[in-house]
DNA sequence: CCCTGATTCGC
DNA sequence: GCGAATCAGG
């Protein structure tokens, strides 16, 4: 396998996400842990928590040097602190490529499940797919405001269980609609939570999570 | 032992 | 540039 720009993409947004070298490699595929991570050095990539660094790089143990210190001191500075840390806000460019406008995306039907919602493939889900309600910046009122909302009092096996929202807010509920019998969604959320197994290959984006997408502060 | 990332160095 | 081998901490 080689670093393509696309492998090379992947690369950094799963580094960045904070997943382990060897979680990277096994999602790439095709290469090993070792080479995530020497490719994350080669790439520059910021270096997560690391089991062992604090300390100024010690002799090469390979080497093993008998008296001779060293013959290239290359002066490490004692406290390099200040590095310039770019902030990735994860905004790709608008990518404006005349040469090729974005294809309409037609969502492909892979299968219809058992309560007869539609199974739809992993690239054809919407980022953040259950939109999470409006935030509130202050703490509503608890009663007039949750009135109507599915909380998780009311959970029974015969409603759907798809959380709205975030967990702790205000807000936060749960979807409420009649459940797909034998399931614990409701028919248009089973067709979220239940996708068609799909080859290794075809799968591009994360798995969508019945949450109302990852926290952004 | 397992895991982790960092580093080295032959290719 | 690449990555296996190696190092070193948890």
């Amino acid at each position: 396998m080689s670093w393509t720009d696309e492998r090379i993409d992947q690369l950094k947004q799963l580094w960045s996400k904070g997943m382990t070298a060897s979680q990277i490699a096994e999602e790439l595929g095709g290469v090993s842990r070792n080479a995530v991570i020497g490719k994350a050095h080669r790439l520059g990539l910021q270096s997560r928590p690391s089991p062992v660094k604090p300390n100024e790089p010690a002799p090469a143990a390979k080497a093993a040097p008998p008296a001779v210190p060293e013959k290239r001191v290359e002066a490490p500075i004692p406290r390099p602190v200040a590095e310039p840390v770019q902030s990735q806000p994860a905004a790709p460019a608008p990518q404006t490529n005349a040469t090729q406008p974005p294809p309409p995306p037609q969502p492909q039907i892979r299968s219809v499940g058992p309560g007869g919602f539609l199974r739809q493939g992993p690239g054809d889900m919407q980022s953040p797919i259950p939109p999470a309600p409006p935030r509130r910046l202050v703490p509503a009122k608890p009663s007039a405001e949750v009135a109507d909302k599915t909380s998780l009092l009311d959970l029974n096996e015969k409603i759907c269980k798809w959380p709205i929202g975030h967990p702790g807010e205000p807000d936060f509920h749960f979807c409420g609609k009649n459940a797909n019998p034998g399931f614990p969604y409701c028919v248009e959320h089973c067709g979220v939570a239940y996708q068609a197994q799909l080859p290794r290959r075809d799968r591009r984006p994360p798995p969508p999570l019945p949450f109302g997408g990852p926290r952004i502060r």
